[in-house]
DNA sequence: GCAAGGTC
């Protein structure tokens, strides 16, 4: 008989393959999938077995609203407290559902190996529901591996005493991930809903809030109203001068400094009554800085920051890269701790010969390093630590600079303390004390790998008990007190870390969200300076509910999903508490809406006098306004209408056309970039498409379960069946794209670069270059059914015999415009040519029947 | 178009 498979899966590849390497020591078979998977034969329970031990990557799944819901305008945000959820995949295209299940087929043990963190236990009931298996079933087993290291140590430790997963931390992680998402996405279209369609400059596409990216514009705005409203103080402060050997001293004053000129004034007259100072005492101690514990993320997104200039999204993309490449541990940790076993011998080993660290990592070998701060231990990840030897070479610059980052720090932790001596010589002159400080480093540790942590040398001259010396000058120091700086970035990592706000892996994803959605701006010296929007967001708060921005929010989700984790409540009564909490809170903030609304009219301006005058509107023939900001759009003031536009590109006038259908002047859109095709567009059809059966718009990913536009998704003309108007898809298209179901049309505007593009894919074919005019015709081609272009040639550069300019034919069938058009984007155009074929039978709309639905299968680029 | 959490 066979023996037993046991399934064993872990929450990343990397884990996947040192899990499987410790096991089988070595000895295993490994095959790519959607994650590799590696086999082996070995022991389990005391029975031989056949191993299989493979990965997900993260969360299989991620909870969304059903389709439903996804229409912002259908839906009313406070329903969404109440709606139904339901759990998609998390990266369909990835299929870990499907490489689950296949590779569970057939095993009997299922032993899960997810990072040991709340997170984790619910990623293990997501692998149960794609395995297969039953939580509770004798017959085929599911065990939990409880490992607080990834070392050979703990795998056999955890593999010797397998577990049960816990269901109630994995509830936990359920009832966070549909507070959030509620709350969240309420909050936001409504936000969004209201004020954008209020106000003109509001350059944001979204308003959006969440129990983490709030608290964390809410850090940023509370520094700079502290700024804003500091009220700077003058302060004087005493500073008596002594020449010794022939140096010239200034004293510290035991008060520091005063705020009242009258008095400062009548101790700088005592002082100089006085004239000589007196030591009074001299002391001298031994003080140290110790050596840091282990690098964790958060430290590392820190010192990146402050020091290297590194935000924390290029901080953990290096890193990510450098840890792939196997310069560095895993660089997700909260841990600054090293586990008992770390091998620190083999990783200075690792750095024993490179060029940088090479003498200093030697020294410590011989010398004896020092073992590291005890540091936390979060039962994660170790510390982050280099793994293999790299120099300046071999790395980018901005790698390289981290990189050498983590190896100073790893080199620190393990290199002895810094020891200085700390003298301190008091003086007494007039009845008032001052004093001077000298500092002498006696062993520089850890400080000489870390130099900018150096404790700088501060020479005293020699003073003794009860010498008197005469003051040079007294100097009464008059200075301001000053606001603080705007919030670094580093600070606010600091923050987020202290109120619980993210996680090591979020908390750059949070930094990122409140600057891409314009609310803060990063200056010089990675200062967070809030802009206007995000001021008033958190104003408006702050006067309607201010527990809405504090960080206490996401404390209190916390606080109470962990009496689900620790099994002290039911998860659906806590999910239902906190949702009936937040949703009072919404109903209020809904209610009072007109108080944040109020510092929003002081901050932007109302549609109607935002924008400037753009094209005419068809129905009051008055000119509507064109709002470039986010999302861009029109907005005809007679009518009060908006009429989005498509996004990320210009828009023009084009000429001054109409639309025969409505009247509205007809626009230009290009897309970006040199190559984006541009198209005409009447505004009106755009956003309320006039005829029945386009399935696909332009720019619509999701138009939602109602068939609504989204913003921005609309119909171009290259999309309308108009039966005759000159831009219509009938008048413009050209023939079928060789690449998808969508048809080739005319570039209007593309002179003298003259190309046609297809109005379904980003398939582009150039046409003659440096035509005159290349326009459609009403002529269909005899052979294919393509439409007949013109061409009026160029008379400088014409192909035509005897000089001869106008040039009319398909572009498929006659020969010399065949072989001046060009494919440019796509696979290939013309060894597919059955494929182009087939194609033109289907397009996205046929118009009438007239031509591109009938079509000869052996028609095709016959030459090519 | 929306949250936060994993990881790629």
């Amino acid at each position: 008989m066979a023996p037993p498979k046991v399934l064993m899966i872990a929450e990343k590849p990397s884990i996947a393959l040192s899990i499987a390497s410790t096991i089988s020591g070595g000895q295993m078979h490994s095959r790519k999938g959607t994650t590799e998977v590696h086999e082996f034969e070995g022991m389990f329970n005391g029975f031989p077995a056949h191993f299989k031990v493979t990965s997900v990557t993260g969360h299989v799944f991620s909870v969304d609203f059903p389709a439903k819901y996804q229409d912002w305008a259908a839906t009313d945000p406070a329903d969404l407290f109440q709606a139904s959820i339901h759990k998609t995949e998390a990266n369909p295209k990835a299929h870990i559902c499907r490489h689950l299940s296949q590779e569970a087929r057939g095993c009997s043990h299922l032993v899960l190996w997810l990072d040991c963190d709340r997170e984790g236990e619910n990623i293990c009931f997501e692998v149960i529901q794609c395995t297969g298996f039953q939580a509770k079933d004798d017959r085929r087993k599911v065990y939990r591996a409880r490992f607080s290291s990834v070392t050979e140590k703990d795998i056999l430790k955890a593999m010797n005493c397998l577990v049960e997963p816990n269901e109630y931390e994995a509830l936990a992680v359920d009832a966070r991930q549909e507070i959030d998402l509620k709350v969240g996405v309420a909050f936001t279209r409504f936000q969004t809903s209201y004020f954008q369609g209020k106000y003109g400059n509001l350059d944001s596409r979204v308003i959006s809030y969440g129990p983490c990216q709030t608290p964390t514009l809410g850090f940023c705005v509370q520094r700079y109203l502290q700024i804003t409203t500091f009220k700077p103080e003058k302060f004087w402060a005493l500073r008596p001068h002594v020449m010794v050997d022939g140096y010239e001293l200034q004293l510290e004053w035991e008060r520091q400094k005063l705020f009242d000129l009258d008095v400062a004034l009548m101790f700088q007259k005592l002082v100089l009554q006085d004239r000589i100072l007196e030591v009074t005492d001299i002391s001298e101690k031994q003080e140290s800085k110790g050596r840091p514990p282990g690098l964790n993320t958060v430290n590392l997104l820190k010192i990146a920051s402050s020091a290297l200039g590194f935000g924390p999204q290029l901080t953990m993309q290096l890193a990510e890269r450098l840890y792939i490449q196997g310069f560095i541990s895993y660089p997700r940790t909260e841990s600054t701790a090293y586990p008992l076993s770390f091998d620190f011998k083999g990783t200075l080993g690792v750095l024993a010969n490179n060029p940088m660290w090479g003498d200093y990592v030697q020294g410590l070998l011989s010398g004896g390093y020092h073992k590291p701060q005890s540091g936390k231990d979060a039962g994660d990840h170790p510390p982050i630590t280099p793994m293999r030897s790299a120099n300046e070479d071999m790395l980018e610059r901005d790698s390289w600079r981290l990189y050498q980052y983590v190896c100073q720090h790893f080199l620190g932790t393990v290199s002895p303390d810094c020891k200085y001596t700390r003298k301190k010589v008091e003086f007494s002159i007039g009845g008032e004390f001052f004093h001077c400080i000298g500092l002498h480093v006696i062993v520089k540790g850890f400080t000489s790998i870390m130099p900018w942590l150096a404790v700088s040398e501060k020479n005293l001259p020699q003073f003794a008990k009860g010498d008197k010396i005469e003051v040079s000058k007294v100097e009464l120091f008059e200075g301001q007190t000053v606001p603080p700086d705007y919030l670094s970035e580093s600070e606010l990592i600091s923050l987020m870390e202290k109120n619980g706000i993210g996680t090591d892996a979020s908390i750059s994803v949070h930094i990122n969200n409140i600057c891409e959605r314009n609310y803060v701006q990063v200056q010089a010296g990675r200062k967070l300076v809030p802009t206007a929007l995000g001021i008033t967001l958190i104003r408006g708060y702050q006067c309607i509910d201010p527990d809405l921005c504090l960080p206490d929010i996401r404390g209190f989700i916390e606080q109470q999903i962990t009496l689900v984790a620790k099994g002290e409540a039911d998860h659906s009564c806590v999910v239902q508490h906190v949702l009936e909490q937040f949703k009072r809170k919404f109903i209020y903030f809904v209610k009072q809406i007109d108080n944040m609304d109020a510092l929003f009219e002081a901050q932007f301006s109302p549609l109607a006098d935002s924008g400037r005058a753009f094209s005419k509107c068809g129905k009051c023939l008055r000119y509507m306004k064109y709002i470039s900001s986010q999302p861009s759009r029109l907005y005809c003031g007679t009518c009060e209408e908006v009429y989005y536009l498509p996004q990320k590109g210009t828009i023009k006038l084009y000429k001054e056309l109409t639309c025969p259908l409505d009247n509205f002047e007809l626009l230009i859109f290009a897309m970006a970039g040199p190559e984006g095709k541009s198209f005409p567009l009447c505004p009106l059809c755009y956003n309320n498409p006039p005829f029945e059966g386009i399935d696909a718009l332009f720019g619509a990913s999701k138009t939602g379960g109602s068939g609504m536009l989204g913003k921005g998704a609309g119909m171009p003309c290259f999309l309308c069946p108009h039966p005759t108007c000159r831009h219509s898809l009938i008048a413009q298209g050209v023939c079928a794209c060789p690449e998808c179901n969508g048809t080739l049309v005319l570039d209007p505007v593309s002179a003298p670069k003259w190309r046609l593009y297809c109005n379904m894919c980003n398939c582009l074919v150039l046409l003659p270059q440096g035509a005159h005019r290349i326009s459609t015709t009403r002529e269909r081609c005899p052979e294919c059914d393509s439409t007949i272009i013109e061409v009026d040639f160029n008379k400088n550069t014409t192909p035509l015999e005897d000089g001869a300019t106008l040039h009319v034919g398909c572009i498929l069938c006659d020969d010399l415009l065949h072989s001046l058009v060009e494919v440019k984007h796509g696979k290939s155009f013309f060894k597919r040519a059955g494929k182009w074929a087939r194609a033109r039978g289907r397009g996205a709309y046929r118009g009438r029947g007239r031509g591109f639905g009938k079509m000869d299968p052996k028609m095709s680029f016959r030459d090519f």
